[in-house]
DNA sequence: GAATCATTTTTGTCCTGGACAAACAAGATT
DNA sequence: AATCTTGTTTGTCCAGGACAAAAATGATTC
């Protein structure tokens, strides 16, 4: 009946630089380069992006943020992109989720409640570190790559964040611990918006001592140094999704490094830096959840 | 001894729009129009913005957010600035702080243990619904205006936040009422990052029995439409901070009640909102965190 | 075969300066 | 007091050129 579904559904460059990422420079170029996309016109001769369009560059964003170059996927169908997808996704899992199977069916909008309740459920029974390296790491993950797979919609994925940060949350503050050694602080650089790293990291630390401050994501470089600086902590904690580039990750990193006194230990964790502790000198990578403990051990035997 | 300080703090354009949220191209423009900032070049022919600069970009942005034009406030010397701000901030609230003038003080780096604790015993003893209208919100604009005047430091204000949510995340996750009615969606438009209004709401409706979902924040219209619909939802809560555009505000709130089917209500809560009410027909306005048990009573009366 | 280095290609970001519509202020009219 | 002009302010968009950082490729050495 109602043919063409939303006809005022269409996006201004800007809208399309919100919802996938890309920057407005970059898309005039793209079209420029790769002819695509293809914008429509409006009176005014502004780019008008139709909404099919804006799919595709969204699942192209995500092919790019797995390593992807430009030239291979801008102007490839969306076929052959959703076939890129699983050669992405799939190969390196190889056992493509077992356990969390059973809650990832509860991502979903209807169940959220469900979601909620299996989640306590689970930290109940598990204690809050193993809830957090066996059930929550796993599930963010399958949660990621059904997003990608395009299982998943994005208020699923919004939702599933929320849910669990709940959770931790309420688990961090029961276990707060003042006083204890050493005094972590926690936050992301400006360009990483994914609070669950941070989350995770703190759930981990709080139980076993440490006494942690979040100052949640996005703090200005500055801004670390002086909060590490003024408020005496021993340890600044850095955590970086998989989108954040791994170049530029490793030059904020040194570039922090420099800013401060030799004293305050950096440790960096998620999948922008694994493997990269060869090129980052005075900064502990840390390589999962379960190495944040190694790390914490580390830093209290250099301390006795 | 270290003369220049950060030798290396010095800022890019993107940089600069990073920070202070001031778009390249407005940036670009003011330089033209205003002959301000002058950003240095580097060798490359690039602006590089020096750290002064764009403290005072920071101020200007703001006094706009306050309702100021860019004609009376770019070219402004910083101590006009200043002066500025003191208008806007003072004669609306006349009384300056009173109540929580002592907790204001513990908004420090340093002091974030009895913060926390002092919340928590807030929250004990006034319940959830007082603790967030009486305590919370009242804070929260205190800590606002104390950053403003640059009484309060960036990393301040985040630790702020972040310790706000751990509170409210935690009471809220003891309330829950599974089944409740209405059925609540609350998100804010993509261009909107502030979360506490959300929790706000949240806070104030859990306990009357309506049963809430949260997708935080940054949720795009279209996903916004699909998981009311998908969804089951009653009752759609957008919250905006005094920074996002009325008029924006209000196309956005338009285009969304167009795309929900009428059956499903939608309450708009935020300084941007106030007092918009004429212009939003089918819009909820809620003018403030008690108001928003009114639009509860109101929505229960309509469907007895 | 793996690691290091030099060269080429790819790719994102920045630049200038012009254009224009939406937002706003102010005055005129009902 | 509300509504409708008219003029000014202001943010965003455009084109198309330029360039450096990143990645791929190839050459050389251990």
């Amino acid at each position: 009946m109602n043919a063409p579904a939303q006809p005022e559904a269409c996006f201004s460059i800007a809208a399309v630089e919100r919802d996938t990422g890309l920057a407005k420079d970059t898309l005039r170029v793209w079209e420029r380069r790769y002819g695509f996309p293809t914008p429509a016109r409006d009176a005014n001769g502004e780019r008008v992006y139709p909404p099919d369009q804006v799919d595709k560059l969204r699942l192209i964003r995500r092919l790019l943020d797995h390593g992807r170059r430009p030239a291979g996927v801008v102007g490839a169908s969306v076929d052959e992109l959703a076939r890129m997808l699983d050669d992405c996704v799939c190969p390196p899992g190889a056992a493509p989720a077992t356990r969390e199977d059973g809650l990832l069916q509860l991502v979903r909008l209807h169940r959220s409640a469900e979601l909620n309740a299996a989640l306590r459920q689970a930290l109940m029974k598990q204690g809050l570190q193993r809830f957090v390296a066996d059930t929550v790491a796993p599930l963010a993950a399958a949660v990621g790559e059904a997003w990608v797979r395009g299982e998943v919609e994005v208020p699923e994925e919004h939702l599933f964040t929320e849910q669990v940060q709940n959770v931790l949350r309420s688990a961090i503050g029961a276990h707060a611990t003042p006083g204890g050694q050493p005094r972590v602080l926690l936050t992301t650089f400006p360009e990483e918006e994914h609070v669950l790293g941070l989350l995770m990291a703190e759930a981990m630390l709080v139980p076993e001592g440490a006494s942690c401050v979040s100052l949640g994501t996005r703090t200005p470089l500055a801004d670390i140094r002086s909060a590490a600086v003024g408020g005496g902590f021993d340890v600044v904690g850095l955590s970086f999704s998989i989108a954040y580039p791994a170049r530029q990750a490793i030059d904020d990193l040194l570039e922090l490094r420099a800013m401060l006194p030799p004293e305050v230990a950096i440790w960096a964790g998620g999948a922008a830096v694994r493997d990269k502790q060869k090129r980052l000198p005075g900064i502990r990578v840390v390589g999962g959840l379960d190495d944040t403990l190694a790390a914490l051990a580390e830093w209290r035997a250099a301390r006795a």
